[in-house]
RNA sequence: GGCGGGGUAGCCAAGUGGUAAGGCACGGCUCUGCAAAAGCUGUAUUCGUCGGUUCGAUUCCGACCCUCGCCUCCA
């Protein structure tokens, strides 16, 4: 079965195929570094991890962009409100988001341009200047550039809307008169008092870029005129996308994507995630609740990315038990692959592969895994499991690990740990029972749970608690 | 007002014109000195409501109800 996408453009599942056979160009809208990133944000983030490693899973090269926008309306304001220059503003945002990702075990992309970069901004006013030349843009009084959207016929075609029938301005600013028509939007904001020292000199003057062409710029210049894939959360349909699509097919006269993929909102408990209703989490949130990286990827990974997600304490509890049965599992099959002489075989299904191929069914994936451990665990409790079987099924698990990142983390055993482990292995053998209970506790209290199974002690790093 | 997404067991959720995957929770069992943990196992006569098409619909069509989102810089 092939690749199979759905493409907001066209709304509809296509086959997917890349334009240069085995390299996929891909371009993902990132962060605007003005605070931590929320776990909204880190959907659709975890999102196209999973869409980059399902694609290196079938084995295509992906070049991937990531952008930062580190100039815009909310970073300039963070900037004078703290009274420090624009660059030391958003460098511990930008920091931070790194480390999230790893937190995360999102799969760095391989190029992050920032919006502020020399090169960007150049090639933005060479883009703006075409745009200009060609008709397509015009300079307002003020000194602002903005899009023509009425020479551009396909401008609303992406998001499916009307632009006559748009709703008129209930945001539209006090100053946009100057403009030939209400959706015509900023190539180039001339500079306002209120934009500090952050401006930009250009063929009109002091200002700075507006974000829709900052995406355009860093997408083209890196990627070429002509992508493969393009992401991003589903409110950057319109205008954001839309108005990339306008900007980019006018410079370059040739069709800047060819699939575009949006990922659905999250909610949490219920609501839309929001400040003032007080459900509102950053990733850092969550872990010094106690969840992990690895519970949160899950619980964001889990639902599929064209329905909205409804995110729960309940949603990251759950996660947290599916991930330890999943951890059983590997455990045990290590284990038993440990006697293991032959090379384990290949595996015989790709199922699990086959249900991502379906425009990331993630729920018929996860399925193929929970289904495979059920069967095998049954089997394991009646031995006829081989050594070698289990070797395979590791490799299995391996390659799905390479998409999924749900690898175990592996955490040593504190040597404190062993002395309490040896002493209870003692009193257990005399069936001093009452020592023995005394040493679990104790054992607890370290942040470990041990098993008694037939093999002797097992430990399991206690979870920590989660809020 | 325009455009779009959903309503499947307590919760999350897949799916198909032919009789409901998977995860969590819950009950039972196994294991155990007792536990815990783990494993196994059971649990939707039914897929928002009402009509229609069909031998047969959760799946197609129509109407309705509920809910969520987007409509100029929020992933």
């Amino acid at each position: 079965m092939p690749l199979r996408f759905f493409n907001t453009l066209t709304r509809q599942v296509e086959d997917f195929a890349p334009r240069e056979a085995g390299k996929v160009r891909l371009y993902t809208c990132g962060p605007t570094v003005y605070n931590f990133a929320h776990i909204g944000n880190f959907r659709a983030y975890v999102f196209e991890d999973l869409l980059q490693r399902h694609l290196e899973y079938r084995g295509l090269k992906v070049d991937r962009v990531m952008n930062l926008t580190d100039v815009d309306d909310k970073t300039i304001r963070g900037c004078r409100t703290c009274g420090v220059p624009l660059a030391d503003f958003t460098a511990p945002f930008k920091k931070a988001f790194f480390e999230d990702l790893d937190t995360l075990r999102i799969k760095r992309a391989d190029h992050f341009p920032e919006a502020t970069a020399p090169e960007h901004i150049a090639r933005m006013i060479e883009m703006i200047s075409t745009l200009i030349a060609k008709g397509h843009a015009y300079r307002a009084e003020d000194g602002s550039v903005y899009f023509r959207i009425r020479s551009f016929a396909d401008y609303g075609k992406l998001a499916h809307f009307n632009t006559e029938e748009l709703r008129d301005g209930v945001r539209v600013r006090n100053d946009e008169y100057e403009k030939e028509n209400v959706g015509d939007f900023a190539l180039w904001k001339s500079y306002d008092e209120a934009d500090g020292d952050v401006s930009w000199e250009s063929p009109w003057g002091r200002g700075r870029p507006g974000w829709h062409i900052e995406c355009s710029a860093m997408a083209t210049g890196i990627l070429g005129p002509e992508l493969d894939i393009h992401c991003g959360g589903e409110d950057n349909i319109f205008p954001h996308h839309e108005a990339e699509i306008a900007q980019s097919e006018c410079v370059t006269g040739k069709k800047f994507v060819r699939l575009w993929m949006h990922c659905r909102h999250l909610q949490v408990e219920g609501s839309k995630m929001a400040k003032s209703a007080g459900n509102f989490f950053t990733l850092r949130d969550l872990m010094e609740k106690g969840w992990s990286g690895r519970e949160v990827r899950y619980a964001l990974i889990s639902v599929k990315y064209r329905e909205p997600l409804n995110f729960t304490l309940e949603g990251l509890a759950a996660a947290r038990s599916a991930l330890q049965r999943l951890d059983e599992w590997t455990v045990r099959l290590q284990e038993l692959s440990q006697s293991a002489s032959a090379q384990g075989s290949a595996e015989k299904s790709d199922a699990f592969g086959q249900a991502l191929d379906d425009d990331l069914n993630i729920s018929a994936a996860l399925a193929v895994v929970f289904d495979l451990i059920r069967t095998t665990n049954r089997r394991m409790d009646e031995s006829s499991v081989t050594p070698s079987e289990a070797l395979s099924l590791l490799n299995w698990l391996a390659g799905v690990n390479s998409v999924l990142g749900f690898d175990v983390e592996a955490e040593s055993i504190p040597p404190a740990l062993s002395d309490l482990l040896a002493r209870r292995a003692t009193a257990r053998a005399a069936k001093e029972w009452k020592s023995s209970d005394t040493l679990r506790d104790e054992i607890l209290a370290a942040g470990w749970v041990v098993k008694d199974t037939k093999e002797g002690q097992k430990l399991t790093p206690l979870p920590r608690v989660g809020g």
